[in-house]
RNA sequence: GGGCCUGUAGCUCAGUUUGGAUAGAGCGACGGCCUUCUAAGCCGUAGGUCGUGGGUUCAAAUCCCACCAGGCCCGCCA
């Protein structure tokens, strides 16, 4: 049944344009049809029922290494709703990619090292830390809109306990402490890492290994003289990747981490806490050598991750190097802004508060947030709406999930047992479902986009809620089969989408 | 100036990569449906120059070209 669509008519299963066949006898002699009829310039297929019951929702497996990087958010403010969208899609492709590759590796990168926390430590270590929140991610941030109005007056201090920061981490414990803040919100969420590493140790250990493989393939030059006058740059793109003062740009660790990530480098080490591998100076060496690396990332920075791409074409073009590109979601007002303070009272953290409000439920809570974010093509514009992100009605999480207890109750009210007797247009209506699987999975990842299972959950919702308000479904034995097929389908699909599965709402 | 993304119903969006059946949902509006498995639901009505103009094709929302509008990027910031 390869290379068929789903049929658009009802009482067929399968179609196929008429133009695109050239045998049709064979397909109709197919030991799984059971009739074929051309309608439209289609052939329409209707399904043997005995084919439904050997259906098995399987796809085709790659054995291969997947890296994929999220939320990777700067360890100096709570996430904000910005931030939650990248590590809701970032989980959610991570559910959808396993269900193909192997092995699949969810990577957080810690950017200890940056000018953000430079200040927030630089505040923290003369000032303290505000008391404006019980969570230190708050108060952190909070503190880090102030830094920004003194940042002009304090810039040589600020750049100096960078300085110190690249050559003794001192901030590393100050880091950590955010971080675990930022990990609270994320364990609430679901979300989770296999890996989390440290641009300090990035820099410890593979920084230099990385540079001297690039400078040895040729893929990066010195310029003497001009403008850039004492840097490296890359040969394509002319970008710096090391500084006059023998610093590396945002570029040049940003390649070497994807280096790493490919095998092209070695010399992280690691240790294990709460099921995650952290990078660490005493650890044992650890490493993924994917086939493919897929990096949720603003799209804001597609040039900066094309150049990468470029460089990775040429010094291991057998890795698939992929940007997940999403927009960010804005408020009325304009961007999130980590500096401006703009999203105090937007964060992860109040959003879930807000849904828990709303539904006094914590599984549609979560459930109506993810949702929302996942329904939206990763490319689409939000524009942040409190009773848009949290409604309960129409195409929501909060649907989503009534639709699936509903299905529970039909097993729990069962009069009978489940099994397959005659299947009328109806059933195969639902059942139509069960043959989009592969092609929905598929499509999800050759699109890198979750909004497409998104969609699939939501169609099947409908279906089900229009089949359940016609049929009496409990004293039906054929039924209740068909609604047990649907369920085991619509609760990996839940899971991919990292939506709770609850028995009861 | 160069590059990328977006433009589909009043609003928010699917559908565009692989051209193909009458362009689909939700919200909002209007009208129905709870003595029967969860009404956070279901059924129906109204609502469309698919940004504009060309081209390719038996066939274009979908492919090509030009243009218009909005957003983003092009730093020894990250």
């Amino acid at each position: 049944m390869e290379g068929l669509e789903v049929s658009k008519l009802k009482g067929y299963d399968l179609a196929i344009n008429i133009r695109k066949i050239d045998n049709i006898d064979k397909l109709a002699n197919n030991p799984d049809v059971e009739k074929i009829d051309i309608i439209n310039g289609y052939v329409n297929i209707r399904l043997k029922q005995e084919y439904y019951k050997k259906i098995e929702l399987n796809t085709d497996r790659e054995h291969k290494v997947v890296a994929i990087e999220y939320p990777s958010v700067n360890p100096n403010k709570p996430w904000h709703i910005g931030h939650l969208r990248n590590a809701i899609i970032g989980e959610s492709m991570y559910r959808i990619l396993k269900l193909k590759y192997d092995k699949v590796e969810r990577i957080d990168y810690i950017d200890d090292l940056g000018l953000q926390v430079a200040q927030s430590y630089w505040y923290y270590t003369k000032y303290g830390v505000s008391n404006e929140h019980d969570k230190f991610d708050h108060r952190v941030g909070i503190d880090y809109v102030k830094v920004n109005q003194m940042f002009q007056d304090n810039e040589h201090e600020i750049r100096e306990i960078l300085r110190q920061m690249e050559e003794n981490n001192i901030a590393r414990d100050f880091v950590d402490k955010v971080l675990d803040a930022q990990l609270e919100t994320a364990k609430l969420y679901g979300i989770g890492a296999d890996y989390r590493i440290y641009e300090s140790d990035i820099k410890r250990d593979i920084f230099e290994v990385g540079l001297n493989k690039l400078k040895d393939l040729g893929y990066i030059e010195y310029i003497d003289n001009g403008d850039l006058k004492g840097t490296y740059v890359t040969k394509l793109g002319k970008k710096v990747i090391i500084r006059s003062d023998g610093t590396a740009t945002y570029l040049g660790k940003d390649i070497t981490f994807q280096m790493w990530k490919a095998g092209i480098i070695d010399g992280l080490k690691f240790i294990k806490k709460d099921n995650t591998w952290y990078s660490h100076n005493k650890g044992e060496f650890k490493n993924i050598k994917a086939n493919i690396i897929i990096n949720v990332i603003g799209i804001e920075q597609s040039s900066h991750q094309n150049e990468i791409k470029e460089i990775f074409k040429q010094i291991a073009p057998e890795v698939n190097y992929l940007h997940l590109a999403y927009q960010r979601v804005k408020l009325k007002q304009g961007h999130f802004s980590g500096r401006s303070g703009n999203w105090i009272g937007y964060t992860a953290d109040d959003l879930y508060r807000e849904a828990l409000n709303r539904t006094n439920n914590h599984d549609l809570a979560l459930a109506s947030i993810k949702f929302f974010i996942l329904k939206h093509n990763p490319k689409t514009e939000v524009i942040f709406d409190w009773d848009k992100a949290l409604s309960t009605t129409g195409d929501s999480g909060v649907y989503v999930l009534y639709s699936y207890v509903r299905m529970l109750g039909l097993e729990r009210n069962a009069l009978v047992q489940p099994n397959l007797e005659s299947l009328d247009d109806d059933d195969r209506e639902l059942l139509k479902y069960l043959l989009m699987y592969k092609s929905s999975i598929d499509k999800a990842i050759r699109y890198l986009d979750p909004s497409v299972i998104a969609e699939y959950v939501l169609n099947i919702a409908e279906s089900f809620n229009s089949y359940y308000s016609k049929h009496r479904i409990s004293n039906n034995p054929s039924k209740l089969w068909v609604v047990n097929k649907i369920k085991i389908l619509y609760e990996k699909m839940l899971n991919c989408l990292t939506i709770p599965i609850v028995s009861s709402i």
